[in-house]
DNA sequence: CTTGCATGTATCAGATCGATATATTGTAAC
DNA sequence: GTTACAATATATCGATCTGATACATGCAAG
């Protein structure tokens, strides 16, 4: 899905700014599975709205600056079904923290350490948010309830692997390291 | 972490060409948290070899095409060594899949147990292999047997989630459907 | 007997990322 | 008290990455 259909699909929950959807990416019920940013919501929004999918308001504000509100109209909600009909591309999941834990043997335990609390914290201050976030869920949305249990699912299972792997590999690399000092 | 650096990491295990590296990403210890096509790692291998950080050596092949075997010199390591040390971005996952589930409420019922079968399908397939690379992996590597067995953990957990929630979904979106159907 | 897959390198348009610019208000720190 | 940072809001731009395509060959399956 490329960031024109994500912003069809944030804009079906309801009229936004640009400036909204990119929260919707970072916090919202889309934050798990879809990204984005200005660089990229922007000109989709533009191209979107010279497509007539969407349509566009501006709103002068007071104290702020102005905001363009994009909203959805009969032909987007029809790109919208007709992107949900095509086959999904695999998932993809790229993980810098695991590229530096798979050359542990050349880092030193204390940063091993150092990142994976960094990351069990993240972890838990997401579940923390994400348990907030079921009682936003309405009980008839069956969609965004499956997704966020899923994504609940996946956190907890990382964060307990992290949890109980954590002194094993720091241990086995400390005691390597010194087995190599001493030679 | 760009494609540089992974193909860096790639490197650092062994010699090899860049379509070698390319099967890394999609079949190696690598494949659940980096990527790469031909499209990023040709270019970033010439680079790294503008860049003095590996050695390039051409080999003729009888009946195949002639290969670039490259190779990870002190520098590249240097290099690599450096990109560890650095505090590593955020994860990111994409998902079309949970994209698409999110709307499940306009699908239908068929459609989602295809979707989810394939998926279910997909996560044993894709364990079964991983368990068999668990064999391959030597008992001193820390790091990769770390982070295989996250990746493990994380699938798991992700299968379980499908495979448990696959019916109520299923059947919660039919009886909206009906309900909506009678009035 | 041809269609497709594996090996291998390479390019290129289009999509995306990340940083930066601009402008204002509120708020936390020092 | 003022300095710095977060939030609201839009926008651009170079660097990077994606996905499709091109080329060349041998081998296996249908």
């Amino acid at each position: 899905m490329d960031v024109k259909t994500t912003c069809l699909g944030v804009l079906a929950m309801g009229e936004a700014t640009g400036y909204e959807i990119r929260k919707h990416f970072e916090d919202g019920p889309f934050s798990h599975f879809a990204e984005g940013g200005f660089g990229s919501i922007y000109p989709a929004l533009n191209r979107l709205t010279a497509d007539g999918f969407v349509e566009c308001t501006e709103q002068a504000q007071d104290k702020r600056p102005d905001k363009k509100v994009y909203r959805l109209n009969d032909a987007g909600f029809e790109a919208l079904l007709g992107a949900l009909g095509r086959e999904p591309a695999e998932d993809r999941y790229k993980s810098d923290l695991l590229f530096i834990l798979f050359f542990a043997d050349h880092l030193s335990p204390k940063r091993l350490e150092r990142l994976i609390d960094a990351r069990i914290a993240f972890y838990r201050e997401k579940l923390a948010h994400m348990a907030e976030c079921t009682h936003e869920l309405e009980a008839d949305s069956h969609g965004p309830r499956f997704v966020h249990g899923f994504g609940v699912a996946v956190y907890e299972g990382a964060l307990a692997y992290l949890e109980s792997h954590k002194a094993a590999l720091i241990d086995r690399v400390a005691r390597a390291q010194n087995a190599d000092a001493a030679e």
